[in-house]
DNA sequence: TATAATTGTGATAATTTAGTGATAGACATG
DNA sequence: CATGTCTATCACTAAATTATCACAATTATA
């Protein structure tokens, strides 16, 4: 469950956003001004912070900054119309997004939803040219791969498939998907021929086999 | 090009959205009460409905609730300064976002743009997005469920009917459409079918088991 | 209440699907 | 050309999934 930190002087405002986030199963946790909130953040850790702009005390990119001191929570910005908009686009600590106000309640959780999303799976994206689960190593440049430090042998087409699948992980893929990137566009065979060579590469990585698991009805997927 | 209901006893006020919408691209469509729009929404479909909540006959809340039977198309409502009671009505019918009336027809326009683009984004999406519901989340990516964060064994047609239930919640869903639209318009098999697999499916949600309402000479649906 | 209609469910047979060993052709190498 | 490696397909098996039926349970209706 996700910890919201709301940080609004209007006490409807705060109302209307917890309403919400309770009913989307967020725990929210309210402060009324800057100094507040930085008084809980060092209580408490959130996954998200919504915070107001103009605050009285306080105001919100001073909060950010002084929270961001110890902690690197996302955060999306309340602001007025026009009011403070540009300085947004130029702030040095990375705003995650901003609404205007007034804001429809929805939109405002569309983008706490999205913005969660993308931060808790930031990892995913992380286009490394290595990877590494445990004891397994997949070195993309030298196209080699080793577990335990020992170097594996895997065929041309196992290496390619082990690669789609890791770059894929936790996605299922269906055998014609992965026939279509690992095989071409052009490639006119049986769909079991995944599965033949999902039997080799299996073989080849030994205590990692179950790595590769099977989405029954749909084809295979790496699951880390 | 979107098409917009709008549903508004004052003439004037239909005038009024018609003429900026129009103008914005939008196919406008005008009811004038409740049983108007709930009789047009059998005939046609739109991609958003604005709708004031005082109106003769039928009001707001329940003509949202009718047509939400069928059909989900997110909506705007239009609400008298002071109506404060009717926030917590439209949140738990997920309304998509209040104009407080006297409205300038521009910011009006923006709210409609704001939820169409978060909506329809949203079905580009919908494959890759998750959905979750208390201590029950779908990966769809994944094609995981999980409950109390432990995975649940689907099989596929139990994983497609759940799908289908939580893509199309508190919609009354009938054996037939069910069939057609998880089975494939090729299937020529029995009705009761689709029992036997809701009845798989309850064992296989725990806890959430209720959350499969049966409707009585119709079918089944998924209430949240 | 009795009766009919509808849904729930256990059992099971039929079907579908995935794992795997074998094999033949393709291809490169010496 | 002989050899070894890689690849795609096939055939067979085991296992999982599915559809149907029969009967029980429930709900609606006369």
């Amino acid at each position: 469950m996700y910890k919201i930190l709301v940080v609004d002087d209007e006490e409807k405002i705060r109302e209307v956003i917890r309403e919400y986030a309770t009913f989307e199963g967020y725990e929210v946790v309210d402060a009324i001004d800057g100094m507040d909130a930085i008084k809980i953040c060092k209580e408490q850790d959130f996954d998200i912070i919504v915070m107001d702009i103009m605050m009285p005390r306080l105001d919100g990119f001073s909060t950010i900054k002084e929270i961001r001191k110890t902690k690197n929570i996302p955060v999306i910005m309340l602001s007025a119309r026009g009011e403070e908009y540009d300085k947004l686009f130029g702030f040095e600590l990375g705003i995650d997004d901003y609404v205007v106000k007034p804001f429809s309640p929805k939109e405002l959780m569309a983008r706490i939803n999205a913005v969660l999303s993308r931060t808790k799976t930031n990892d995913k994206t992380k286009k490394e040219n290595n990877y590494v689960y445990e004891d397994m190593q997949i070195d993309m440049l030298g196209r080699v791969v080793y577990i335990d430090n020992e170097k594996i042998e895997l065929t041309p087409k196992e290496y390619e498939l082990l690669v789609y699948l890791v770059v894929n992980k936790n996605i299922a893929l269906s055998r014609e998907k992965i026939l279509n990137e690992v095989w071409g566009y052009d490639f006119y065979g049986e769909d079991r021929t995944v599965d033949t060579h999902i039997k080799m590469l299996r073989n080849s990585l030994g205590k990692y086999r179950d790595k590769i698991v099977t989405v029954r009805g749909m084809g295979y997927k790496f699951e880390e």
